[in-house]
DNA sequence: TAAAATCTGTTACCATGGTAACTAATTAAT
DNA sequence: ATTAATTAGTTACCATGGTAACAGATTTTA
């Protein structure tokens, strides 16, 4: 890919987009602080415990962050898709190691920017700083609102929130499905046939329908506006 | 208090260490930026879903981040003391709302710093900068500290977890607790009687000893160096 | 120092949900 | 087109851990 293409993809990017095209082209042609892999479905892009020292941007593909325990249970904390950056939480912290797995759920391809290339960039750039900060704290929101979807939650209310959540977006009773039954059970951090246990019991409870690539709401006092 | 001793006590403040004298002299003398409140034990200093929009400093007493359900079920996600600050990673979300309530646990004085004023630091003085993106990693670090704890554990697994932790903290067999049981299972997001019945059991089992104050660990090999 | 408030341990009861072992149904690959 | 791989549903079994209801111990407060 070409130098043009990075900067063209970085100018309608959430956090470049206010960093003049002149200080982009600087960073490309003068640095090596800045370079770009692919990789193929299902690989892992860093392991858990690497050291973090670059802000990985998702140019193509979609990407997991998970954690992975002894017995090979999986939890998917988010999905990041073209666009998405990875990593600001870790690259300024005295523990810069990542603490899940991070995974290519497609091919993918990732664009990897040095730390200080960000720092210096926080400095000469009040509006970059401005959307770091702010994209920085909407992951740790992201993390504050996975502890609340896996504490102390049945598997029925768990599924009942990712309902009402589905039902916001989608704005329909008969909410599709963009996964697998086997990834909505690893997004809730939950065996597959635990899932698919409760969804049976809810069925015949009189309060979902569902086939494999949706579930409609058929009790609507289910869904609860917050 | 006088503004002397404010800003003694923030030139020892890991965040606000290596800002110059003069600066944060000039912030509490030419601004409404910065205040100061007293909680008294047990009060509520910021409620769930409230606004944030200051930077919050410990100068003394305990502080409790907690998750608390409908059911009143408590989870205790940090606890902050002095020199702590909160918010950081709120402070320029675009939802900047405390997604849990911050509690006093014993009695406390919060300094509140503006958002502006943080803004301005992080520009004018590259150390801060530093020093503040370091510091909501850690607090992003902890976030994600806790789903590992939290999640897909059992009860005796999350306390030999902690009997590890303590392990490392303390350096010896004989761990001292610093909270009461009912306290420790906050922490870790369980009910106060399940894990009295565990310590029990591992206490049946061998593993442990205990009484009111500490956990004497028996079966030397709980501890895992990792 | 007495009373009130908290903390602690215990235990019977039982709902939740992980495990394992199949079968069927889809989807992908050769 | 057929084999291989993945996804899906089901269910018996049973460990884990929440609930509730006590009694005793300890700490705090007046």
């Amino acid at each position: 890919m070409k130098t043009e293409n990075y900067i063209q993809f970085l100018k309608i990017n959430p956090l470049f987009k206010d960093v003049p095209y002149i200080e982009i082209k600087y960073i490309f042609e003068n640095s090596t602080d800045i370079s770009c892999t692919s990789y193929r479905k299902n690989s892992v892009i860093h392991f858990e415990s690497e050291k973090c020292s670059t802000l990985d941007i998702v140019m193509e593909g979609t990407v997991l962050v998970q954690k992975i325990d002894e017995k090979g249970n999986i939890l998917t904390i988010t999905e990041f898709i073209e666009g998405d950056n990875m990593g600001g939480n870790l690259l300024f912290s005295n523990l810069p190691f990542y603490p899940m797995s991070v995974i290519s759920k497609t091919s993918a391809v990732i664009l990897h920017v040095k730390k200080d290339t960000i720092l210096n960039l926080c400095q000469s750039n009040l509006n970059f700083l401005k959307n770091f900060l702010c994209d920085i704290s909407s992951k740790a929101n992201l993390l504050t609102g996975k502890i609340k979807a896996i504490s102390q939650k049945t598997i029925r209310e768990s599924i009942i929130d990712f309902l009402n959540y589905e039902y916001c977006l989608q704005n329909s009773y008969k909410i599709k499905l963009s996964m697998t039954k086997k990834e909505l059970a690893e997004k809730l951090g939950i065996q597959r046939t635990s899932l698919s246990r409760e969804l049976s019991k809810m069925k015949k409870d009189g309060l979902i329908c569902f086939d494999a690539h949706s579930i409609t709401i058929e009790k609507k006092n289910l869904i609860v506006s917050k």
